[in-house]
Formats: C-alpha cells, structure tokens, sequence
DNA sequence: GCCAGTTTGGCACGTTGTGACATACACTAT
DNA sequence: ATAGTGTATGTCACAACGTGCCAAACTGGC
C-alpha cells in the first residue's frame, strides 16, 4: 500500500517501481510464457494449472497467488499497452482526445524494438489461439473491457468534470474498439505477418478514424 | 433442427418451436429467476450452483445441463433482444443495414407489452448487480461479443459476399455497441427508470447514429 | 549476527464441472 | 393396452479448480 520508495531513477524511461515489483512482473510473465506454451500445444481445455506450474518451476499454490484461475495466465501477453495506455494517457498534456488518440495508438502498437517486434509477433499467435477457445476468449473480452473501463475516469479528467458522462463512456468505448479490432483483424488475417490486412497499427487508426467521425467533443 | 411443427398458435407472437423446446427454454428461465434472485440477495460470491439448484427444483447435475457454469445462469436475462436480433435480421427485407438497424434497436429495445415492460425493469436490475461484480461481467461480455459474432456472418450475407471483411467487422462492433453502451447507461443511470438518460432505446439510437456516421456502405 | 516483512510450499477442504449408468417420462406404432 | 423409442432427470464417482491456514524459506535493513 505504501510505495515509499524514492526508487532511484537508474530506469530511464520505464515506469519506476520497486525492486520486489518488478521482480514480480518478470515472473508473472514467465508464467504466462509457459501457459501460452503448453495451451498452444495442447489445447487449453487440456491443460491443468497444476501443468503450467510445475513448467513454470512453481508450486501450484503459487500459481494461484499470481493468477486467479488457469485462463487468466495468458493476460500478461494480452496487454499490449493496455497498460502503457494508461500511463501515457495520464502524462498527456494534449486536450483534445480525438488528436490524441491517433498519436497514442502508433505509440502503443508501432514496435519500435526487436522485443517489441517479437512480442507483437507473440501476441499474434495467441490471439489465434484464443479465436479458437471459448475458454481463453473470455480471457481477451476482460482485458479489453477492463482497458475500457479504466479509460473513463482519465478521460473525464481530461475532458473536464463538466463533459457529458455518455459521450466519455463512448469515446473509451471508440478507442478501446480500435485497438481490440484492429488486433482481431490482423491476427485472423493469412499467415503473412504484415500482410495483405496491413499492421495493426494501421487497422486500428483505421477503425478510430471511421469510428469518431461522430464524436463532435 | 427440424422445427416442422406448426405450433397451434396458442402462443401468440412467440417464435413457432417445438413442444420440448419451449419446455426447456421455460425451465433455463426459472433456472435463471432463481439465480438472479440469490445472486441478488446474497451477492454471487456466496451462492453455490447447488443452491441455485436446490431453489429451481432440480438436481446439481441438471442445472449443469443447462449452464456451463453458474455464472452463466443469469444470461436468459442478459440477451433482451440479443437473440431476437438475429431473427429479425435474418428475416429483414431490408438492403442498407445503415437503414435497418435502427428500425431494428427500436424492434429490440422499445418495450411494447406489459410483459416486456417488466421483462426490462428486472434486465435493469441485473446489469446494476453485473456492475459490481466482475465474476458475472464476463457473462455479460461474452453475451455481447457472441451476439457481434453472430451478427458478422448474417451481415455478410447481406452486404453481398463480395463486401470487406473489415467493413462487415466494423459495422457488427457499432452495432453491438449501441445495445450495449445503451444497455450499460441506461442501467447506471439513477434510479428512475426512463429518467434524464433517457430510455435504452433512445440511448442506443444515439449511439448507432454517433457512430455509423463513419460508415460508408 | 538478528529481526522485521514478504514470498513460497504443503496440506486440507469445499466447490466446480463432467462422464457413466440407471430410472422416469412422453410420445408412437401396432 | 402394450411394447418400444428417445429424451430428461437423478445418483454416483471423480478429476480439477480455487482458497484458507500455517510453517518454512527468502528478502531487506539494523
């Protein structure tokens, strides 16, 4: 509850933590790593939570302190930005969201490095995946309402507490739509990865500028 | 499959089925008052699928036969319409969905019994508690992405086979949005019911209108 | 070294969800 | 009526899920 950590910037541009934290992070990732593994090759339905902890080299309890059930594991591959689009949103200083919105997409799904490059390349094949599995698309729907829900209140803040509640609810809504679309539509195209579809970057400001045509602010 | 009967039409307006399956849609509706009901009363956390079991008159292993899991008991109150859709588009004339949804939102949405009025005062009743309760948000994301789902073939067939995935895409999210964000407002809204939002109906129009406008066709 | 606070594993336990088999019911044909 | 057919339900057993509890191991600072 308490951060208290004056945590020496030694971290650049990454969002300052806390030693234990980050440490978390990396093994929540190895987890995930490992579930998205074994449900690739497998099949989810046949795979036991006790399966990805002992691949993940953790007890089964443990799993469960790092996930709340078995199709929660992949989350962490899900997210791509989710999590940044939250931060990069608060630390905006733009006013207007339609202008922002555009900037902040290429910002969160434009790879920039290699890693960017192969977890974009990761987060494909899992979306393939979960197009297939009730179980996991359960999964991907949260993470994307979630991402939409979290959106509100920075956009009321930004929009100034006298803006109309239904016209943030439907721009989160918008934005939250442009990246889930243009993820879906890029991970059900042909094997080609930039392909015919194009990036998801581009499918995605595609999708928002369609989308907030209507959207007057 | 084969529905063939012709229903005495002692039903009214009712889609013509067979005996058994109107029997069982009856049963997974009292199987879902008794859960909304106890969800309700003692938040959904405490409530075991035996109880809902036990208050619906049935054995565990038959309320299994009807539910997945019992999270998902409440979704015959979740899909107001979301099943009628399907039919009515379908069974639709119409060429220009950009026409046609809104006559349809108002065919879904617009109260026009006394049953249906009640029908959508309990539908409010649950998306409040669906609000606060992240185990059955997911059965309310899963209705409305299995509802765009569905909608995305039947939309095809329409816009000619010869139409953009991506367009065809795009216009089942808008559309699935507008019920949804009209819906989803409409219930947080305070406590009198068509009050300052305004109705489900009007919202969700709003929204479609909003939206569509980047929709060419 | 020692002493917090946190993380992990092991265990027990209630709950979830499913396969298999038996019974009860509805409807049909003879 | 009787036998036969298909479906709906219940009982039982069982693997998997998810959590509370406590002890052991690990972390950091004094």
């Amino acid at each position: 509850m308490e951060p208290s950590e004056y945590s020496l910037g030694a971290d650049g541009a990454a969002p300052a933590r806390t030693l234990a934290e980050r440490r978390r992070e990396r093994t929540r990732l190895e987890i995930a790593r490992a579930a998205a593994h074994l449900f690739a090759e497998q099949g989810p339905e046949n795979v036991t939570a006790e399966e990805i902890a002992e691949a993940a080299g953790i007890s089964l309890r443990t799993f469960y302190r790092y996930f709340g059930a078995k199709e929660e594991a992949i989350t962490p591959l899900l997210t791509s930005g989710a999590d940044n689009w939250v931060d990069l949103l608060t630390s905006a200083a733009e006013k207007d969201p339609l202008e922002l919105f555009p900037r902040l997409i290429d910002e969160v799904l434009v790879p920039k490095t290699a890693a960017d490059r192969e977890e974009l390349r990761v987060t494909r094949g899992v979306l393939r995946t979960v197009a297939e599995t009730p179980l996991l698309r359960a999964a991907w729907h949260r993470v994307n309402f979630d991402s939409e829900a979290r959106l509100r209140p920075i956009l009321t803040e930004i929009c100034g507490p006298d803006a109309d509640p239904f016209e943030v609810r439907l721009l989160a809504t918008v934005a939250s739509d442009a990246i889930r679309l243009g993820l879906e539509h890029w991970a059900a195209g042909d094997a080609d990865p930039d392909g015919s579809g194009g990036t998801p970057a581009r499918l995605a400001q595609e999708v928002f500028a369609r989308l907030s045509r209507g959207l007057a602010d």
